[in-house]
DNA sequence: CCGTCCCGCCATGCG
DNA sequence: CGCATGGCGGGACGG
């Protein structure tokens, strides 16, 4: 009763749970070896509990659990529990039900979502609907690791680290105060570290979900962005560990700093340990202690795959720079991976689109929040499975259909390098061997990027993915500027399963790199793709709403567009670059709310996108030229450094963002029952073809994409779509336009403009052209960077907060856009490449390192200390 | 005592 | 109001 403690709770009296103590050492062992898990698993599913079922459970289950002693209650050991019930590698991608999962481990939903957050951030699982989350396991594990790393790098998160940790020893000598704050001045570091920080959001990768929901509610998913943070100081901090004070106070990096530092510190923490327990269950960390002078403190210890599939830029680095180690590839690709979920919302004249497309992004989410969220009983759970079910067949045949074809396609112009075996595989399923998690990526571990040539970076970019979704690369010949530039197609195979949700086919995206070849080391790639995942967001749109209206409306706004931003973006630019030049804002400092900053300026979107991207390049120019280690920044645009404007754009791009991977089946999956459904949707389709996503980025779009696909097609249905897809797939190779498509993307051209690539310097006017093609990517969907609670940023005052949505994303996202793939698609893939791009680059940054703090860092391996 | 972190209240959003 | 999600922090547990 009533004691202050645990009041009644344990209910449940279900007796599915095998829980004992014994049961969870069983559970553990077996997550300990992953055949054994797989097989289980399977198993399982249904019944639960697996393994334990043998013994004991069934008798009194509500007993049991509440005996647990707190260990055995821990998150860390509900996550191997969790994690027992399914495969690393899952082929067809599970689905999971939230309440049963609940039920099965006989806890609380309630940390059924903080497992489910972190994994979500690792894209590990992705929200499907309301109480379902589809199962990746590992497959994207490599790939989200890459693009996490590649976002830490942006974020100068190891110099932050360091910054952090002198500071602290400081500290302890002299009282803090008088000398930080010069040193902040001084210590230029943090400049370059703070730079980095701008906010963060969620990295998505890009098929994968936009997670739904979730975006929204700006403070929200805290949990999922402090996750993947985190994951990002391990990445890129040189030994690899990362203590929770400072890993808690670069998190904190919020704005009030001062304020509550320490409630705040106390929070934060305990959120680390959340986290950490669940990354330990993954047995990406393990705990250690970092023996600073004054003492132990706890730490833990990346133990994960460090070789990330990164891919540095074949061709023009290829050999030469291969491999500082420790930069990935370029943040483009992160860039587009990026996604920023909201900020602020106001447009400023330029962006008129950009409001709306606020709008439709966050409508787009919140509907899909709703959707998914309406209430209703858990205990609905059971339905889930069958619920996707119908669809499948006819969409699953035709998924098979467009794949193969797609893969005939892919594989006659790639038939050359790539992976064209990849897309043979096609049957329905390619079947990836499954890294082990320490292979992950092909192997390109080897730190130090061994240089591969653009085909095999793409390759092996699409392998990873490959595994839980068919990735076909297809790499075209190139042409112009030499740049090769690969194609993605997108597989889908369909379900064998039942559930199946995945069938769906879908393209992918095309990259491109380009290589100017000029400066050194720049490409731009830029990659087009059609995903599924805008599918799966119309599907769900139509479901909920197919209003026509608000696609409507999202046209309309959408119209205003690019253009403006070019012209915008150069003022900004100076704007801000005077700004920053005078003085250096903390940005800590700054907090930016996307929601409550709207900013005044209301500029929108490209307002803030320029200044996003003016900031960079400030960022960078600064950092440039004062800058340490970073100075591999070679993208420094406009004058600080002369650089190819791909850098630029590419560091332009939003820092972070929820990094999604392309492939998301689900989104499939949702087209799928759609289509299948069609009830409601009728109108949906239609809509699509309106759909403001569409509309919006459509028209450039349209007239952009390079093979001149003709996109439109009446046929809303997704198959047909995928056809379509793949017909532009096929169209010959990417000739000019396509180059011109992708450099606006990329924002080296502006995007009225078509010219080519290599024309600017940097004038401040380039730079500006620059922007506001990123801008076109980021509506493209590209990025999204929602703005959590914290991120400073660099720029203040008019720091307006600056939100890119990305319209594909958007248009992806949105339940209505669903109709229509090809725009969608079309849209999408420039954007999302973000594997491509990964591969792409050949941006070499001098990555060095320093850490001078760390050395002093002693870590012992405590975990087991005694 | 202190590091760890479970538990569940309560806010947010939606229908 | 009920439901779905999760932020958050009190205070318990274990060493």
């Amino acid at each position: 009763m009533g004691p202050l403690t645990t009041p009644t709770k344990r209910r449940e009296v279900r007796s599915v749970d095998p829980w004992t103590p014994t049961s969870n050492l069983k559970m553990l062992i077996s997550a300990a070896s992953p055949d054994i898990r797989n097989r289980e698993k399977e198993l399982c599913l249904d019944h639960e509990g697996g393994e334990a079922h043998d013994t004991t459970q069934d008798t009194k289950l509500g007993e049991e659990a509440e005996k647990l002693s707190r260990k055995e209650k821990s998150l860390g050991l509900l996550c191997h529990r969790f994690l027992a019930r399914y495969p690393d590698y899952p082929d067809p991608a599970h689905d999971i039900c939230l309440d049963d999962v609940a039920t099965q481990l006989n806890v609380e939903r309630r940390r059924i979502y903080d497992i489910m957050n972190v994994l979500e951030s690792l894209h590990m699982v992705s929200r499907l609907v309301k109480n379902r989350y589809t199962w990746h396991g590992r497959s994207k594990l490599a790939q989200t690791l890459a693009i996490l790393r590649m976002v830490g790098e942006e974020q100068h998160y190891r110099q932050q680290m360091q910054q952090i940790r002198q500071r602290c020893a400081e500290k302890e000598f002299d009282f803090y105060g008088d000398e930080k704050e010069n040193d902040e001045t001084v210590v230029v570091d943090l400049d370059g570290g703070e730079q980095g920080q701008k906010e963060m959001s969620f990295v998505e990768l890009p098929g994968v979900e936009f997670n739904a929901v979730s975006v929204n509610s700006r403070k929200d998913k805290s949990l999922r962005v402090m996750s993947q943070k985190f994951v990002m100081l391990f990445l890129v901090s040189d030994p690899h560990v990362v203590s929770l004070e400072v890993a808690a106070k670069i998190l904190i990096g919020e704005d009030p700093a001062a304020d509550q530092d320490k409630n705040k510190f106390k929070t934060k923490v305990r959120r680390l340990y959340d986290i950490a327990n669940v990354l330990r269950s993954l047995k990406l960390i393990e705990k250690v202690h970092v023996t600073e002078e004054r003492g132990r403190k706890p730490a833990f210890k990346w133990i994960g795959p460090v070789e990330l599939p990164t891919i540095e830029d074949p061709k023009s680095s290829a050999s030469s720079r291969p491999s500082t180690a420790s930069r990935v590839c370029e943040p483009v690709s992160v860039e587009n991976c990026s996604k920023n979920l909201f900020s602020s919302p106001g447009g400023k004249r330029g962006f008129t689109r950009h409001p709306s497309l606020m709008k439709m992004a966050k409508s787009i989410q919140e509907d899909r929040r709703k959707i998914n969220s309406a209430p209703s009983s858990p205990a609905k759970s059971a339905l889930s499975d069958s619920s996707n079910h119908d669809i499948p067949s006819k969409m699953a045949q035709l998924a098979a259909i467009c794949k193969i074809q797609l893969d005939q396609q892919s594989s006659e112009p790639a038939a050359n390098k790539q992976e064209t075996h990849r897309g043979k595989a096609k049957g329905q399923r390619e079947e990836v061997p499954v890294q082990t998690p320490t292979q992950e990526p092909t192997g390109d571990t080897t730190p130090h990027l061994t240089p591969r040539p653009l085909q095999q970076a793409a390759h092996s970019m699409s392998y990873v993915p490959g595994q839980g979704s068919p990735l076909i690369p297809v790499l075209l010949p190139q042409q112009r500027s030499g740049g090769p530039y690969a194609v993605f197609l997108h597989t889908v195979r369909p379900n064998p399963l039942s559930r199946p949700q995945p069938t769906s086919l879908a393209v992918r995206s095309m990259t491109f790199e380009e290589k100017t070849g000029q400066s050194p080391g720049q490409s731009g790639s830029v990659a087009l793709d059609l995903s599924p995942s805008a599918t799966k967001r119309l599907s769900s749109d139509t479901n909920t709403e197919g209003s026509p209206s608000k696609a409507k409306r999202v046209g309309a706004s959408l119209k205003d567009t690019s253009p403006k931003q070019c012209d915008v973006l150069p003022g900004r630019l100076k704007a801000r670059h005077g700004g920053l030049g005078s003085s250096r804002p903390s940005p800590r400092a700054l907090h930016l709310d996307p929601e409550f900053i709207k900013t005044p300026g209301g500029a929108a979107l490209a307002n803030q996108f320029l200044e996003q991207s003016v900031e960079t390049f400030l960022e960078t120019e600064e950092r440039g030229a004062s800058s340490d280690s970073e100075a591999g920044l070679t993208p420094v645009p406009a004058r600080a450094v002369p650089l190819t404007p791909g850098h630029l754009h590419t560091e332009t791009l939003v820092p972070a963002g929820y990094l999604i991977p392309m492939h998301s089946l689900v989104g499939y999956k949702d087209m799928q029952v759609q289509s299948g459904e069609n009830k409601k949707s009728t109108t949906p389709t239609y809509n699509i073809f309106h759909t403001p996503t569409a509309g919006s980025r459509p028209p450039h779009a349209l007239e952009i994409t390079p093979t001149g696909l003709s996109l439109h097609r009446p046929a809303g249905v997704s198959p047909q779509t995928t056809p379509a897809y793949r017909a532009h797939m096929q169209s010959p190779s990417p000739s000019p336009a396509i180059f011109n498509f992708t450099l606006q993307n990329l924002g080296l051209i502006s995007a009225g403009s078509g010219s080519g690539p290599g024309g600017q310097h940097q004038t401040p006017e380039r730079v500006a052209g620059m922007s506001s093609p990123l801008l076109g990517m980021q509506q493209r969907g590209m990025v999204f960077v929602k703005p959590m609670s914290s991120a400073p940023l660099q720029q203040p005052g008019p720091g307006q907060p600056f939100t890119f949505i990305s319209m594909q994303q958007t248009m992806m996202t949105t339940p209505k856009g669903a109709g229509h793939p090809q725009q969608s698609f079309f849209h999408t893939p420039v954007s999302l490449s973000p594997l491509t791009a990964m591969v792409t680059h050949g941006r070499h940054t001098t990555a060095k390192n320093a850490n001078i703090t760390q050395r002093k860092l002693d870590v012992s391996a405590e975990d087991s200390p005694p």
